[in-house]
DNA sequence: TTAAAGTTGTACCGATCGGTAACATAGGTC
DNA sequence: GACCTATGTTACCGATCGGTACAACTTTAA
C-alpha cells in the first residue's frame, strides 16, 4: 500500500497542467488537481510544496514542452522569412485548436489572471517573463534576420512583434471561444499582409 | 437607520460590474462585491436575487454602456469606410486601455471563464450572445456597405470581421498586461492594413 | 530482527465561500 | 396612533477552500 511512491511525477505535473490550463490559477481547486493527478493532498504537498509552487512547476513545463518548440520555426534555416513566420503563427494557433480540452494558451489564460491581484509574485513574474520572452524572440528576428533588414522591418521590429503576439493573443481567445483552426489560419494570412509579409 | 434605501441600485450596479470586470464571475465574493457596492449581502440579495442575477445584470450594464456606444462610429454617415472602421477599432481600444483598473474587456474576459465549465448557463449565453453580436456588425459593414462592395470586401465580410474582433481581443489582452494606447494604435494601423484598408 | 525513513489514506484544521433567518428600526397609509 | 411593508444589521448555515497532523504500512539498511 505504501512504502515507495506509486505515482509518476511527471505524468502527475502534466495532469496538474492541464487543470491550470482550463481553470486558472485560482480556479484550479486541490480537489480537483489531486483527483487529476491520481494522488491525494498529502503526496501532493510532499511532492510539489504546495499548491503555489506546483503552479510553478506547471507553468515552466508548458513554457519548456507547449510553448519553446515553435520557436525552431523562426530559425530554421533555408526557409524565407515570411514563410518562418507563417510557419510559427501556424504551429502556435495549431496548439491553442487543438489541445483536446482547454483550448487556448496557458500562459496568455493565466497572464490575465495576474491582473485581478490573486496571483502570487513569484508566478506573475514567471507569466510575464514568459510573454515577454515571446515578444522579445520576435523582436530580434525582425532585428537581425537579413531578409528583415533588406525589407526594412529592422526600423520598427518592436512594432511588428507586438502586432504579431496580440494576433496570437487573439488566436488564443477566438480559440477558447470554440473558432475552428480553419478560420483563424485566414486571420494569420491578414496578419501577416498587415506587417507586409504577403 | 433604515425604512428606505439608502443606496443607488444603479450605482451598486456600477461598483459591481468593476468588481466583476476585475476579478471575473468566479473570482469575485460577494465579501468584496458588497463592500465595493457599499452595502451588505441581505440588500443585495434582495435588490438583485443572487450572485448569478447580479453578473447578468452587471454585463447587460456593460453592453449597453460600454460596449454598444463603440458601434456609432461603424454607422456614421459621411466617413470613409476605411476611417469609420479605425474609429471604431480605437474608440474600443481606447476603452480597453484607459479604463482606470480593471484594464481589457469584460466581455471577453468573462467569456474565456466559460471554458473553464464554472460559469452558469444564462450569463455564458448572454456572453456569447454579446461577443457574437460585435462580429454581426462588423459582417453587416463589409456585406452592404457600398465602398466595400466597391473594393470586394463583401465576398469576405466574415473572414475580415473575424479579423478585427480577433485583433480586439488581442488587444484586450495586451491592455490588460499593461501595453499603452501608443503601442496598440499601431496595432490597429497594421491590421486594416492586412485586411486592405490603408 | 529491528530501527529508520518514506509513502499512503483518513480525518481534521481555521478561513472563506454563496446564501439566509431573525430582529430592530424606519417610512407610508389609513 | 396602529399597522404593514421595506430596509439595515448581525449572526449564522452547510459546503468548500488551501493546508496538515497522524497513524498504518512498506521498503531499505543495519
Amino acid at each position: 500500500m505504501s512504502g515507495k511512491r506509486t505515482f509518476d511525477d511527471e505524468k502527475a505535473l502534466e495532469s496538474a497542467m492541464g487543470v491550470f490550463w482550463k481553470k486558472g490559477y485560482a480556479g484550479a481547486s486541490l480537489a480537483e488537481l489531486t483527483q487529476s493527478m491520481g494522488i491525494n493532498k498529502p503526496s501532493m504537498y510532499r511532492t510539489f510544496g504546495n499548491k503555489e509552487a506546483l503552479f510553478l512547476k506547471a507553468t515552466q513545463r508548458y513554457i519548456e514542452k507547449n510553448a519553446q518548440p515553435h520557436f525552431v520555426h523562426l530559425q530554421r534555416k533555408g526557409i524565407p522569412l515570411a514563410q518562418r513566420i507563417k510557419n510559427y503563427m501556424t504551429s502556435v494557433v495549431s496548439e491553442q485548436c487543438t489541445a483536446e480540452d482547454p483550448k487556448g494558451c496557458f500562459i496568455f489564460l493565466c497572464q490575465g489572471e495576474i491582473a485581478s491581484g490573486d496571483m502570487p509574485e513569484l508566478p506573475s513574474n514567471l507569466l510575464n517573463q514568459a510573454s515577454q520572452k515571446i515578444q522579445d524572440a520576435l523582436v530580434d528576428i525582425f532585428t537581425d534576420d537579413p531578409q528583415a533588414i533588406k525589407l526594412g522591418l529592422n526600423t520598427r521590429a518592436e512594432s511588428i512583434a507586438l502586432c504579431i503576439a496580440t494576433t496570437l493573443r487573439g488566436t488564443a481567445s477566438m480559440a477558447r471561444a470554440g473558432v475552428p483552426l480553419s478560420e483563424l489560419k485566414t486571420v494569420i494570412e491578414h496578419s501577416l499582409r498587415g506587417i507586409g509579409l504577403s
